[in-house]
DNA sequence: GATAAGGCTTCCAGTCACTGGAGGGTCAAG
DNA sequence: CTTGACCCTCCAGTGACTGGAAGCCTTATC
């Protein structure tokens, strides 16, 4: 398969499959073109990678599940510390966005959006207090 | 004051108020020696900024935001509609990250954590399957 | 055989909002 | 006069791509 094939089976943009061999995630053949050529394993590796990502996991955690993935004597252990780890820090991400949303909520409502200056919100941002 | 005190007072690191000055956002005074010297009114910018920041504004938006508080003549609907697409952002980001905690707390409870290799957590990023 | 379209290559620069560090000048106290 | 705490500028790096330039390769058509 060239990178194109790839790209729409695994769904992640060409670009980044070669930004993904850059930084050793991937190692594709190459033909004596120089155009990639990529195995099934290597698109299982995107696969892996692309879903992987989608759960928000940084490319050094992918990097570190990819080679448990591959270490038939790995510890689950080792896997669900990085899967809960990770969703600790999107909990706290969570947590932190409410508060903002809560608080840009109430400002948005109580502000008129009509053509007086007065606004509640640049009020807000300016001392701090409501 | 020096940008020691303005760091301190308004909790920005120095390091982000001269990045402020660099990008226009404050443009305070020069003293003979090469400091620079804040007024009250950079400080109170720097305030304001932080807080805008703190909502996770943008420094576009918090440049804009700077731009309509200092005009009088503003209508607040101009503010209230960058704050609801802000809010709309948020709230998306919100959607997302939550989407990803179901997920990965589902995988996460249904991994073992233990020495044995099988682990649900690489069989659905390597499948896609539960 | 020429040519055009599309796919592939590398390399460089930009994104966002800082942050760290090197290398050096200034100031107040003892 | 030295020490230590400030302050200055400039450069590079962060994360994970993304866009674009410049150029080679392949395939189809004329």
């Amino acid at each position: 398969m060239n990178i194109g094939d790839v790209a729409q089976r695994s769904g992640l943009p060409a670009k980044t499959i070669r930004y993904y061999e850059d930084i050793g995630l991937i190692t594709p053949m190459r033909d004596t073109n120089g155009y990639r050529r990529f195995r099934d394993s290597d698109l299982h590796k995107l696969a892996f990678l692309g879903r992987a990502r989608a759960l928000g996991f940084t490319i050094e955690d992918c990097r570190t599940l990819l080679a448990l993935y591959e270490d038939n004597t790995r510890a689950s252990a080792d896997v669900k510390d990085l899967a809960q780890a990770h969703l600790a820090k999107i909990e706290d991400k969570i947590v932190q966005l409410e508060s903002m949303r809560d608080t840009l909520s109430e400002l948005v409502h109580s502000c008129a959006g009509d053509n007086r200056p007065d606004c509640p919100i640049l009020s807000d941002l300016a001392t701090g207090q409501h």
